[in-house]
DNA sequence: GTTACGACCTGCGAGC
DNA sequence: TGCTCGCAGGTCGTAA
């Protein structure tokens, strides 16, 4: 789980040691991480062989190099995916996937991915409103709560028009992105809703109430580096941020909720685990969870 | 059109 | 010690 902050984390970093600078060599470890690009590895080399990187850009969990020739490099990090921007000479990590070295001779980039859930394609980048361009892959995903063109009122408007639970639509990408399991829970947490609440009760007010603490949850996090558990989670330097201090509700099965004392339970949520306070957060009335 | 669910994938820890 | 199994979970394709 890289979520919207440590992909931002990741994305600032990027920008800062990549931008500018011209692609000299590109060597695919791993034909997995570079399985979206369709065309396939020996053409995502020639098309990135030589392109300087003009900028780098973000929306939700997908991030990309903007290249000179209105071309991306699509990156999304899956669960376990890292950008590293590491010595020319340094030691190779176990799990390197694709690595790019620049024609000044400094800094080469690594995507390095464990589980290679993540991956790395060459899309040609098309213009949508407001004079934004997108990757092709990236144009069904909805605005992230840190987009300045973010729109409170169609999430909150779309939230309550679907009919299934709360967690699954604050974790659907196409309502909106960049909430992951984490954040999901810190954000259910703070709001005191049950994960499985069926959508179509939710009040207006209280749709904004939990946009609000997504919002600012992963405000927090960001400001704080990221959420990190293991060395999965680092930034291109390989740093860990620190914001898993300060969760709530994710990990922390058997401890005591930290509003009421109520000890935490862990429960199957789509195939993965959900994180909540017996009391503060009361299964639904009426609701069967068998 | 919308929702739910399985598959993909690897490392780690628990249990035997 | 070594083996098996469950778990972690974001996205996509498919079925209902």
């Amino acid at each position: 789980m890289p979520e919207l902050p440590e992909v931002e984390v990741v994305r600032r970093g990027l920008d800062k040691w990549v931008t500018g600078r011209t692609v000299e060599s590109v060597e695919i470890l791993h034909s997995r991480a570079t399985r979206n690009h369709i065309a396939g590895p020996k053409d995502f080399i020639s098309r990135l062989t030589g392109r300087t990187v003009a900028a780098v850009s973000r929306r939700g969990k997908f991030m990309w190099l903007v290249l000179d020739d209105d071309h991306a490099v699509v990156t999304h990090l899956g669960m376990s995916g890292q950008v590293l921007v590491q010595e020319a000479d340094a030691e190779r990590e176990k799990h390197l996937r694709i690595r790019c070295t620049f024609t000044d001779g400094g800094r080469a980039m690594h995507f390095v991915d464990q589980r290679t859930f993540g991956g790395m394609a060459i899309e040609e980048l098309i213009e949508i409103d407001a004079g934004q361009r997108l990757p092709e892959s990236v144009l069904h995903i909805a605005r992230d709560p840190l987009d300045p063109l973010f729109d409170p009122s169609t999430f909150v408007d779309g939230i309550r028009k679907k009919r299934t639970q709360v967690k699954r639509a604050i974790l659907d990408q196409n309502l909106i992105s960049g909430v992951g399991n984490i954040y999901a829970d810190e954000a259910l947490w703070r709001t005191k809703l049950h994960w499985a609440t069926p959508t179509e009760r939710l009040k207006r007010p209280v749709a904004q109430d939990l946009l609000g603490h997504a919002t600012d949850v992963m405000t927090e996090a960001l400001a704080q580096g990221g959420t990190s558990f293991d060395s999965l989670y680092v930034n291109v330097n390989g740093e860990s941020g620190y914001f898993s201090r300060d969760l709530n509700a994710y990990g922390r099965e058997n401890e005591p909720c930290v509003r009421c004392g109520s000890l935490m339970v862990r429960e199957a949520f789509a195939n993965r685990s959900s994180f909540r306070c017996p009391r503060c957060q009361p299964k639904p009335r009426g609701i069967s969870l068998d």
